[in-house]
DNA sequence: CGCGGGTTTGATGATGCTCAAGCCCGGTGG
DNA sequence: CCACCGGGCTTGAGCATCATCAAACCCGCG
């Protein structure tokens, strides 16, 4: 098994070799190169994703026609949408490569397998979920306790790479402003540094 | 076991009797009346609560004094903070009962021991959070995508009864907008319809 | 070398906040 | 039973933040 993936499950769970051999089996590896799609809207969310290298991004357009970037995700994160992937109903969500990605994919029915054949992975995929949904709960709160500024910082204090390694009207996005608001944000933090 | 509780574990895995019965012990009921406290910024949330009757509701108090609600809690949801549960730190949010509840309280020791017993719950609770994410996400993006009149009519329809019971000003702070904003949003669509 | 996407800059405007005051209503004490 | 108190909701005026629209600029790439 990849030693990206082994070093994100052992944080939470303790798997022996012969359990991580086992894993191993359920995974699809996939390069995805940059530019390209892993899922468009409409499709059904056939896998959830684990990012071994590289920089992917899940994100919606609105009934307005406006992009919102949903994640981002590099080495060592997960992406998908849960929702169509629970489910079977189409996605609204795209998921596309912003660098060049290597990706381990997890279909349905070989997570519901290896779920079977390894009990602890149900314990780490609760554990992922749980710290997902922590995370997601700070950032909502985030957009309602900050102004645009204060999220860029933090943001930037946070993920420093990703602020790096995305464009900048694509950071803008996740933080709800248009990149106009962001180029004046950056001109002011500029300014007094 | 509770038939409420019953009902929203069924949901989700399928539960013999015998199961069901072994989990009921892992449960503490405890009733908490309008205004009192689950839990309080500072203190370590010791469980995570199942509502079978009444309105709970999290919120925290930012940097700047303003107070923001993260969730409504009905009959049938759990609440909690998961982040001080699952780590053990002084949670900065607040827990309190809008009307007088009733709820099964599961202690940190309790759900783990649990787990071992009926591994199926590892299962359900790997739903509940990934659903809950899911919900959560969809949260986020709405306050992204929306004006807070949208974001108003949005939970009315997807949470009425939510809307019914809770106060005006916890509405209003749980969408992100000042008491003012949301009686005029009131105002204007009374007009309208 | 020129094209084009992304970023910057400027001017204007809308959305929602702040502060202040009044109102409505339910609960409490006289 | 009524008077009063107080919290929550409403209303208004002025203001801050951020969006919109338009144009210029920058730079990597064909």
């Amino acid at each position: 098994m990849s030693q990206v993936l082994f070093n994100s499950i052992q944080q939470k769970v303790q798997l022996s070799e012969i359990e991580m051999e086992q894993c191993r089996g359920f995974f699809l590896a996939k390069k995805l190169p940059k530019k390209h799609y892993l899922l468009r809207a409409g499709e059904v969310c056939a896998y959830i994703a684990f990012v071994e290298q590289g920089l992917l991004r899940s994100y919606t357009i609105d009934a307005k026609g406006n992009e919102h970037v949903l994640q981002f995700a590099p080495e060592g994160w997960w992406i998908s949408d849960n929702y169509s992937f629970l489910t079977g109903e189409p996605s609204s969500y795209f998921i596309d490569a912003l660098e060049r990605a290597e990706l381990l994919l997890l279909k349905c029915r070989a997570m519901e397998e290896m779920l079977q054949k390894v009990p602890k992975m149900e314990r780490f995929f609760r554990l992922l979920m749980q710290n997902n949904l922590i995370a997601q709960q700070r950032r909502t709160l985030g957009t309602l306790s900050f102004s645009a500024e204060e999220r860029y910082i933090r943001l930037l204090n946070q993920y420093p790479e990703i602020v790096q390694r995305a464009p900048q009207h694509l950071i803008a996005s996740y933080l709800g402003i248009t990149p106009e608001t962001l180029s004046r944000i950056r001109k002011k933090i500029a300014s007094r540094a």
